[in-house]
RNA sequence: GCCGGGAUGGCGGAACUGGUAGACGCACGGGACUCAAAAUCCCGCGCCCUCAAAGGCGUGCCGGUUCGAUUCCGGCUCCCGGCACCA
C-alpha cells in the first residue's frame, strides 16, 4: 500500500477492474428484489457541468447503497440527443448537428466513466438514433389511429426577417435573437397529443404517489388546474343574425357585476369589428405582435379597445359593450371573458384605465368598499348584494341559483374546466424526430405505413438560421404517396424533444429489442423505484412521462399506471451569468472562469472584466448552469486535480440534495484533506488492525458507543437521503478514531474502519473499496 | 403577473416531533514542527461590551401563539425554479 493517497492511481485501477468484470451489468432475472435507480439523462451539450455531477452522484449513491443492501440494481444512462443547442452549434461552427452531438456524447461518456458511476453501459441509448426514434414515430401513428394525436392550428413566434419560427428562448424582449426584429404571433397547423383526455387521471393519480415530494405534486395539480365554474353565453345580434358570446367563469356569483366583456384579438367578434373600423384593425394587429410566452402576456401592460359591438346580459338583458383586450388569450378557454371590475383585480385596473363602470355586488362583513383603490378582499367569497333575487346568498348558493337560471334560459350551466392544454408536438426544426406523415395533393395527410418506418433524418444538414433545412432537401422531401403512389412530400416538422424523454426509461429495460418498442422486461424493471433529476422538470417532463405511460398502458404495451414510484428533485446548481451586448449583435455570454472580478478597498464588488480583453462585462445574476448562458463549471479540472472521490464527496457534503446550490468550490480542499487523512490513518493502522481483535478497554467503551450513535444517525440520514450529514458522520468517525489512535488496541480501529468504509462507500467508492481490501475485511463492499 | 420553493456566523451547512442555536467542513487568526516553504498537528473563532469573568443581542423583516419558536400562525422583503418551442 502506498503511504501517500494517489487518487488517480487508485481510481484507474478499480475502474479498470469494474469494466473488466462488467460489475454493474444488471441481470433481467434475479432472486433479489429489483431496484431501478434512474437519473434524468443528460442533454449532450459538450461537457458535463456541476449539475450533472450532482445529479449522477446522488443517483450513484442511491444505487450503490441499495446494491450493498442486497438489491438487484439497474442504473442505466443515455442521451437526450435531439434539440436546439445542436443547431445553434452547427450555425456557429458550420458542423452538422449530428457530428457535434456524437462527439459530445463520446466526450461526456468518458467523463461519466471517470467519475466511477455504477452504470450498466450495455443499455446506453441516444434518442437521435433511428433505432430509438422509430418508436416515437410508431407510437405517434398509433395515437393518430386512436384519435389521441390530431391536427389543428397553434400559435408560434414568427421572425419576419429570417422568416422562421422561433423558440421562446430565442425571443429576447419581444425580438428575434439573431435579427432583432419584433416577433409576431402566427397561426400554423400542428400536431397535438390529447393529454387533456387524461386530466382527471393525471390529477387524481398524484394521490397514489407518496414517494413524490409534496411540492411537485402541488405544482402538477395546479398546472392541471381543475376548476369548477359556469360556462355562460351573452346573446347578441350581428348583421341580423343571432349569436352567442361564450365565456367561462369561476365567479358566477358576481354575474350581476358584469359591466363589459373582453375578447381576444383573434376572436371572430374582434375580426368582425375590425372589418368595420380601421383603428380597431390596427389595434388587433398590435395585439398580434410580441411573443407567445405566458410570462410576457401576464406582465405586459393591459390594453383594450371597444369594438362598438354589444351583447346582452344573459340574466338582465342589459346592454354590455364588447372590448378587445390584449390580455385575453384565444388559446385559453373561450377566447373571451366577462368583465367584473368590482371583484377582479385585472378588470378593476382595466376599468379604471378606460373609465368603465365598477359595481360592487359582493359584500364581506366588516369591510367597507371604495372605488379609490383595489383591496384584496374584493376578490374574496362573500354574500351577494345589488344582485336582485340573489341578494344575501353566499357563494355556493348564488352559483347554484345563477347556474339554474342560466340553464333554464339555455344560456349556460355549471362546467368543470382544466388549465391543462393539449400538447403541441410539432416543431419547425431540423434536429429532431421526423413526424411520419406524407402530404399528398390528392389524398391529404397520409401516415407513413409501419413497414416503411423509421423515417430517417438525414444527418448531414447544417442549418443556417433561415428555417428548417429539411425543406431544402429534395432527397428527404420528395417521396411518393403511400396511398395512391403519386409524387408527394414528406412532413418536415419534427417532434418536440419532450417526446423522446417521455419513455426512455422504458427502453432501458430492453434497449437491445429491435422488433418492438418495449418487451416483457419492462414488466420486471418498471416502475422506476427511484427517479432523480432537477426540480426544473417538476411539471413538464414528469407530466408528459406520466401521460405517455398511461397511453402505452391503454394501448396494451405496458402494465403500469405510473412510471416513477419515488422522486428526488435535485436543487439547481447556480452560477453567475456574464454577458455583453453590443449594437446590432446578439448577446454574448462569457463563462465565469474567463471573467475577473473587481473589488474596492472595502471588498465590495464594483465590476467584472473579461480576462481576454480587459473590457467590462455585465452580470446577469445567478442562474442554473446551462449551455445557452455559458455559466457552467467544467468538473474536469476538479477531477483531474483531486480525483473523482473528492469531487463526489465534496458535492454530497456541500449541500443537501434538494437545496439550490450557488456554486462555490471553497470546501473542496476539506474533502480532499479528509480522504488523505483516511488513507494515512489506514496506512498507519495497517499492522495492528489486521492482527488480533484485542478486548476493548474501558477508555474505549465511550468511543465505541459514540461510534454506534454516529452509525445509527448516518443510516437514518441515508434513508432520508441527507447525504450531506452522512458525509459529516463519516468525518466525525475518522476524528473519533484518530482521537483514540493513541491507545495500543486495534479493535476499535478495526471496527471503526469497517463501519466507516461501508458508510462512505456509496459516496466515495474507489478509495473505500481499495482500503476495504487492504484491511482484508473479506468480500468486496 | 401566476404557481412552487428558499433565507441560520466571513462561507457551505447542522439542529429528526416546539426544548442547550451554530454539529461537520471551509476561510481566517495564533502556535508547534522546519534553515524556509509545503504538508501535518494543536488552540481560538456568531455579534457587542470586556484583560477576563459576568452580561446583553442574535436564525431575512414586522407582528402573533406559547413557560419556551430556526421550527407553528398572519403580513412583508429579497432570491431561486417553472409558466407549455431551452432541456
Amino acid at each position: 500500500m502506498q503511504p501517500q493517497y494517489q487518487p488517480a492511481e487508485v481510481e484507474r485501477q478499480i475502474q479498470e477492474e469494474w469494466a473488466q468484470k462488467n460489475s454493474f451489468r444488471a441481470s433481467d432475472t434475479s432472486d433479489k428484489p429489483k431496484y431501478y435507480c434512474l437519473s434524468m439523462f443528460p442533454y449532450p451539450s459538450g461537457k458535463l457541468h456541476m449539475g450533472h455531477v450532482r445529479n449522477y452522484t446522488i443517483g450513484d449513491v442511491l444505487s450503490r447503497y441499495h446494491r450493498m443492501r442486497g438489491f438487484n440494481v439497474l442504473q442505466p444512462m443515455g442521451w437526450d440527443a435531439f434539440g436546439l443547442p445542436a443547431e445553434n452549434a452547427a450555425m456557429a461552427n458550420n458542423v452538422p448537428p449530428a457530428k457535434w452531438t456524437y462527439d459530445n456524447i463520446a466526450y461526456m461518456k468518458k467523463q461519466l466513466k471517470s467519475l466511477g458511476f455504477a452504470i450498466d453501459w450495455e443499455r446506453e441509448l441516444a434518442t437521435c438514433t433511428p433505432q430509438y426514434y422509430r418508436w416515437n414515430q410508431w407510437l405517434f401513428l398509433r395515437m393518430l389511429e386512436k384519435g389521441v394525436a390530431y391536427k389543428k392550428t397553434g400559435t408560434v413566434n414568427w421572425d419576419p426577417v429570417d422568416r422562421t419560427v422561433l423558440a421562446n428562448e430565442q425571443v429576447i424582449d419581444g425580438r428575434g435573437w439573431r435579427t432583432g426584429a419584433a416577433v409576431e404571433k402566427r397561426e400554423i397547423p400542428m400536431y397535438y397529443l390529447a393529454i387533456t383526455k387524461y386530466s382527471e387521471e393525471l390529477l387524481s393519480a398524484l394521490e397514489t404517489l407518496p414517494g413524490w415530494p409534496e411540492r411537485v405534486k402541488t405544482m402538477q395539480a395546479n398546472w392541471i388546474g381543475k376548476s369548477f365554474g359556469v360556462r355562460l353565453a351573452f346573446p347578441y345580434e350581428l348583421n341580423g343574425k343571432p349569436g352567442k358570446l361564450w365565456v367561462f367563469t369561476t365567479r358566477a356569483d358576481t354575474i350581476m357585476g358584469v359591466t363589459f366583456c373582453a375578447v381576444a384579438a383573434e376572436h371572430p367578434l374582434a375580426a368582425e369589428a375590425a372589418r368595420r373600423d380601421p383603428k380597431l384593425a390596427a389595434f388587433v394587429d398590435e395585439c398580434k405582435r410580441g411573443s407567445v410566452m405566458e410570462a410576457d402576456l401576464a406582465t405586459m401592460e393591459k390594453k383594450g379597445m371597444p369594438t362598438g359591438l354589444f351583447v346582452s346580459h344573459p340574466l338582465t338583458g342589459a346592454r354590455i359593450e364588447v372590448w378587445v383586450g390584449n390580455y385575453v388569450l384565444m388559446s385559453y378557454g373561450e377566447g373571451a371573458v366577462m368583465g367584473v371590475p368590482g371583484h377582479d383585480e385585472r378588470d378593476f385596473a382595466f376599468s379604471k384605465k378606460y373609465g368603465l363602470p365598477i359595481l360592487q355586488v359582493i359584500e364581506v362583513e366588516g369591510k367597507q368598499y371604495s372605488l379609490d383603490a383595489w383591496q384584496s378582499w374584493y376578490a374574496d367569497h362573500g354574500v351577494c348584494m345589488h344582485s336582485g333575487k340573489y341578494d344575501g346568498l353566499d357563494f355556493r348558493r348564488s352559483v347554484d341559483a345563477i347556474a339554474a337560471d342560466l340553464r333554464a334560459k339555455g344560456l349556460g350551466d355549471k362546467q368543470v374546466t382544466w388549465r391543462l392544454r393539449d400538447w403541441g408536438v410539432s416543431r419547425q426544426r431540423y434536429w429532431g424526430c421526423p413526424i411520419p406523415i406524407v402530404h399528398c395533393a390528392s389524398c391529404g395527410d397520409v401516415p407513413v405505413p409501419e413497414d416503411q418506418l423509421p423515417v430517417v433524418l438525414p444527418e448531414d444538414c447544417v442549418p443556417d438560421g433561415s428555417g428548417n433545412p429539411l425543406n431544402k432537401r429534395a432527397d428527404f422531401l420528395n417521396t411518393s404517396c403511400p396511398k395512391c403512389g403519386k409524387p408527394a412530400q414528406r412532413e418536415t416538422d419534427t417532434m418536440d424533444t419532450f417526446v423522446d424523454s417521455s419513455w426512455y426509461f422504458l427502453r432501458y429495460a430492453c434497449a437491445d429489442q429491435n422488433r418492438k418498442m418495449v418487451d416483457e422486461r419492462v414488466d420486471y424493471w418498471l416502475p422506476v423505484d427511484q427517479y432523480i433529476g432537477g426540480i426544473e422538470h417538476a411539471i413538464l417532463h414528469l407530466l408528459y412521462s406520466r401521460f405517455w405511460t398511461k397511453i402505452m398502458r391503454d394501448f396494451g404495451l405496458v402494465k403500469l399506471d405510473e412510471p416513477f414510484t419515488r422522486l428526488l428533485t435535485q436543487g439547481m446548481v447556480l452560477n453567475e451569468i456574464f454577458s455583453r451586448k453590443s449594437e446590432g449583435t446578439r448577446i454574448q455570454y462569457f463563462n465565469p472562469a474567463d471573467v475577473e472580478l473587481e473589488f474596492d478597498e472595502q471588498g465590495k464588488r464594483i465590476g467584472a472584466r473579461l480576462k481576454a480583453d480587459g473590457q467590462l462585462v455585465e452580470s446577469g445574476g445567478m442562474r442554473t448552469m446551462s449551455k445557452s448562458k455559458n455559466n457552467g463549471v467544467d468538473p474536469q479540472a476538479l477531477i483531474d486535480q483531486y480525483g473523482a472521490d473528492t469531487a463526489r464527496l465534496f458535492m454530497m457534503f456541500t449541500s443537501p440534495p434538494e437545496d439550490t446550490l450557488a456554486w462555490n468550490d471553497d470546501g473542496v480542499e476539506g474533502a480532499y484533506r479528509y480522504l488523505r487523512r483516511l488513507w494515512k490513518f489506514a496506512h498507519d493502522q495497517h499492522g495492528p488492525i489486521s492482527g488480533s481483535a484485542a478486548p476493548v478497554d474501558g477508555a474505549q467503551k465511550g468511543a465505541r458507543r459514540e461510534l454506534h450513535v454516529l452509525l445509527q444517525q448516518a443510516n437514518f440520514d441515508y434513508e432520508r437521503k441527507q447525504f450531506n450529514t452522512v458525509a459529516s458522520a463519516a468525518m466525525k468517525i475518522l476524528n473519533l478514531l484518530e482521537d483514540n489512535a493513541g491507545s495500543a488496541h486495534g479493535a476499535l480501529a478495526r471496527e471503526g474502519m469497517s463501519i466507516l468504509l461501508r458508510l462512505l462507500s456509496p459516496i466515495a467508492p474507489h478509495i473505500t473499496q481499495t482500503l476495504w481490501r487492504e484491511f482484508g475485511f473479506g468480500a468486496d463492499i
